[in-house]
DNA sequence: GATAGTTTCATACAAGTGTTTGAATTGCAA
DNA sequence: TTGCAATTCAAACACTTGTATGAAACTATC
């Protein structure tokens, strides 16, 4: 079975190198130098570049989720099955936001890892990732059942639209910075936090009628 | 001054390609190939291919700039210095949506191109991009004056989760329309900017006190 | 301590990339 | 038509990429 070290030491160089640069601009030569390992050691141990980035892939995929369902059932069992809306949100944006933001020292490579993932979709990955649908789906029942009366269209909507602003405030996170002159702290990820669930439960909980039918008479009326 | 035909045929197929394909896997010799050129008229034209991915993005970049900016004077020019909120918040995302979602035939490559440019970051693409910072400035002004008692952070955040709805929307528009089997529609696109233009607007006029010191004694309980 | 299996290493390889070159072709003015 | 510049073209170039090879080093079992 051997020692594993050179296995470990590829994944976790890879993963660092991903997280910060992207899988673009990686190649298997900057992965062995930060690795301290020969170049053929990852075909050797992965087969191909494709696996590497696969496997890594994977079992950050089961280790996220799997943080972020026990998070949502700990709330779950606490409210007797079902958890206040917002709490699923944070379950939801939470952890990933936590991971990506934040003081640079306790940011983690994994969720920055995964981020990348979730943008740039390299092949090996595109493969798999149809997986996270099921994922998402836990969430989704996990809303229904706090909003019973809300039909199904809005809560994907509103889910969407949770994921959509906690993303998209990691990605743009200089850009946001920039534009506000620093009026905006990302490093408060708590407070990033919960304006994006804020914004998500109000997107979910508004007055029925109009986010039914959100707005259209008010649209024609604006062109 | 010649004929032209070449730069142009280069050029619009570079901005096809690159629009379905993303930069990551669209190489000088596909181009040249859908343009029906030699693969030595792109350095002739342009220089090199990064000279190429500059030129498209920053034509562009400032047509792009210049509708949302049109849309934008209109809306204020009516309302006598002031638009609605509302209005503002669909001159910002309703050209990109437009050009990005609904039925195949009338999406536009531009749009999705530019899409593909503020995804995907593409080294020559970074280094001009600065620019749409001091565009965004001008909806944060209009935005101000629209809600003159909202302070300058809430508005900040306003517009980064609008442009994020948005964005998101169009690049996991198909993982949207899987999750929710087909309930989302996304090829009603006013459906969609009405959507995203209503949870901005939410997250822009809320109550302030909530707002300003967003929910974190909620977050705090639900530890 | 010899031996067989595992792991490392330097090196080579094939394929693909953007770019360059120099000759051919074209287009246009004198 | 002639001459000259602009443009096109096929081919080659230099470089980087992921992968394969075969020898060397190591490890553990007998």
């Amino acid at each position: 079975m051997a020692s594993d070290h050179t296995r470990s030491a590829i994944l976790a160089a890879a993963e660092r190198l991903y997280a910060d640069r992207g899988f673009g601009d990686v190649t298997l030569r900057d992965i062995v130098a930060e690795a301290n390992v020969n170049l053929a050691a990852v075909n050797y141990h992965f087969g191909s570049k494709d696996e590497l980035i696969a496997e890594l892939f994977v079992s950050r995929s089961i280790a996220t989720n799997r943080e972020r369902l026990r998070e949502l059932k700990a709330a779950e069992e606490q409210g007797g099955g079902r958890a206040p809306i917002e709490v699923i949100l944070r379950a939801l944006v939470g952890p990933t936001l936590r991971g990506c933001l934040g003081p640079e020292n306790q940011r983690s490579t994994a969720a920055r890892f995964m981020i990348r993932a979730s943008i740039e979709s390299v092949p090996p990955i595109r493969r798999i990732k149809n997986r996270e649908i099921d994922h998402l789906r836990k969430f989704v029942g996990a809303m229904r059942r706090s909003l019973p009366d809300r039909n199904d269209v809005d809560i994907y909507w509103g889910l969407n639209f949770a994921l959509a602003m906690a993303h998209h405030t990691i990605r743009e996170s200089e850009r946001l910075t920039k534009l506000s002159e620093g009026k905006c702290d990302l490093d408060d990820v708590e407070n990033v936090v919960a304006r994006v669930v804020s914004v998500a439960t109000m997107a979910l909980t508004a007055g029925r009628a109009e986010t039914r039918a959100p707005a259209r008479a008010l649209a024609r009326d604006a062109r």
